[in-house]
DNA sequence: ACGATAGGCAAGTGATGACTTGCCTATCAA
DNA sequence: TTGATAGGCAAGTCATCACTTGCCTATCGT
């Protein structure tokens, strides 16, 4: 749902993961934890990022894989794509297909 | 701010009150109310829609102009457009909140 | 001048959200 | 098996947010 899209983004730390997931996709929880603290500074629990990654995964904004006791997180794009024009109007000439 | 905007973006209402806008740009605080309440059936007060404004105001989605005791509300994409493709190219991750 | 309209300011309330702490399960390596 | 690694679950705290209520200012029409 775009409502869970838009919540989702709402958080600063959230959109940190999305970047680090840009950055370089299929990390553990481990490794976004660490790269955060390291890359930015951010003093959080391994917990905090779980629960963060839990919002960004029902909302579909990253899609999870489970490999023995690792459990690595895709970025998925997607719902932002389909969530962004909401407003573009189509008097944009250089947008507009 | 891209913090900001993302945080405006986030409640249903206030996305709800750009829709309004998108469909019929410039309406007053009044207008704007009677739209939603016969429109979207949504019960708000006028203050609740008017920190609403607030809101998409100084997160710069819209953009305001006085004329007598009437305050015009417009619309405006920009900060939207320099948000969206944050994560849609990877080679260049955005900076921040 | 008056009353009606359009909007603003500020304190208070209730709910949601971010984060922590503590404990638990599952997998791998020695 | 033991111990270390990777992650999950649940309750609790604390701050932020949405919304209301009440009162205030400014502008217009008559």
């Amino acid at each position: 749902m775009a409502e869970d899209v838009f919540k989702a983004l709402a958080d600063p730390t959230r959109r940190r993961i999305l970047d680090e997931l840009v950055e370089r996709d299929g990390q553990s929880l481990f490794e976004i934890c660490t790269r955060l603290v390291t890359k930015h500074g951010l003093g959080l629990s391994r917990q905090a990022i779980s629960q963060h990654l839990a919002v960004l995964e029902s909302a579909g904004l990253v899609v999870t894989r489970r490999e023995g006791r690792y459990k690595f997180h895709d970025l998925n794009t997607e719902p932002l794509e389909r969530i962004m024009t909401r407003w573009l109007r189509p008097d944009r000439p250089e947008d507009t297909p």
